[in-house]
DNA sequence: GTCTATATTTGGATAGAC
DNA sequence: GTCTATCCAAATATAGAC
């Protein structure tokens, strides 16, 4: 199950006909080379396009607008990344990779199913926070009905399918032990808390309000309360 | 207070300048006469348009797209429309009016605050299955960021501004009174609710699994209780 | 009303110089 | 490494015939 490793960088994957210009070659030997200069230049293209995927969303933004922000010409980009899609996939990927481990972590952890919701939901918050823009745009974006183009689009795809699979382990637990109670399948008690969360794209920057950890725990409340079995 | 009255059709709003070819003279007459043939095609093309922007969102919904399903040549989509954005403007004028009447309505109802929240939830879910998928095209799109062209956006943008303005009175109301209680501001409570209820869009299908009316009660009482003041 | 043909624009991507 | 100059495809939109 290639999944459980993290995606790789797809190094030497690209440009099987070389081409004439010959900027593929020349990128596949900058990264392999990975000097300082080139680590820090790539990070920083990379907060831009991140910062533009989170405005306006995969396909609305435009190479220009990244270039643009970035101070650096359209073709430029070209030097970093094959095409516009590799650009979006690697801005999404880290961040991606990191959440399903917290969630790996949260779910192994010895405690109540109540607790384990509670700590799935503030790590949630956390983690758009430690990431942003990133997760944001990740999460956002519906990647199982696009097509990427990269070769380990379906390890992407998998990390939230994962996550998601993980959260309803934990709901589906707590239903049948009886911690939990709801109307709703577990499929879809996990979807609308996620998406409640998730929402927060749409309000939340970090260093303003609120900081992410106590909105975490209020969510928590909020949402976990709501869902205890009532013994009266 | 414009946005206070159903929003107009557009009607003699377009092409000042008018065209050689004239196809915008002869779209006002066909809209000013208004023939029980225009109207009827207009709706199955609307229908197509909102499949298509639900699928794929307003950016990558194509006029082809939409022309192909709807069986017609592209070119014809503008003997009824201006442009692409005018489509998209009109498939959810309708449905985003109506929604906005239902929460007016249930904000002055003279019951508890617990009730009118719990009404306003189930309420949301079932306009999403009654005007589908017109609704979740709507609520998907952040409007307040793009720019449609037509005249009256400014009143489309309004339509949420206020539903959500009165939702946020509902919660205030009930933090005040002591029958909610929560760390998270009223418009955070709010967009977490409403969040969880739009994301919907990525699951929900009518006709397919639970009713609308089933699944708005049971987020309602996940969400509702867990706001509820803890009277140990 | 709808179509064919075409104009226009935008944006992704490549060639190759510096 | 980055740029200028293109190329190319897709998509919006228009002209005008039928």
């Amino acid at each position: 199950m290639p999944s459980n490793q993290r995606p790789s960088n797809g190094k030497g994957s690209s440009n099987k006909d070389v081409m004439p210009s010959g900027i593929g070659r020349r990128r596949d030997l900058a990264r392999e080379k990975g000097t300082e200069y080139h680590e820090r230049r790539r990070l920083q293209l990379l907060e831009a396009a991140a910062r533009v995927f989170h405005e306006k969303g995969r396909s609305e933004a435009s190479l220009s607008d990244i270039a643009a922000i970035a101070g650096i010409d359209r073709a430029g980009l070209y030097y970093y990344w094959e095409n516009k899609n590799e650009i979006f996939a690697e801005v999404i990927k880290e961040a991606a990779w990191e959440a399903l481990q917290e969630v790996r972590e949260i779910v192994a952890k010895p405690v109540s199913v109540e607790d384990k919701l509670r700590l799935l939901i503030t790590s949630l918050m956390l983690q758009y926070d430690k990431h942003y823009p990133y997760l944001y745009v990740y999460d956002q974006e519906d990647l199982s009905s696009i097509d990427l183009g990269v070769n380990w689009q379906k390890d992407l795809v998998d990390l939230s399918v994962q996550a998601l699979a993980l959260w309803k382990g934990v709901v589906e637990q707590g239903l049948k032990d009886g911690d939990l109670s709801s109307q709703l399948p577990p499929g879809v008690i996990v979807q609308t808390i996620i998406g409640g969360i998730s929402w927060s794209a749409r309000w939340y920057e970090p260093g303003r309000g609120m900081d992410a950890a106590t909105i975490g725990a209020a969510m928590a409340d909020m949402m976990v309360d709501g869902l205890l079995a009532k013994r009266s």
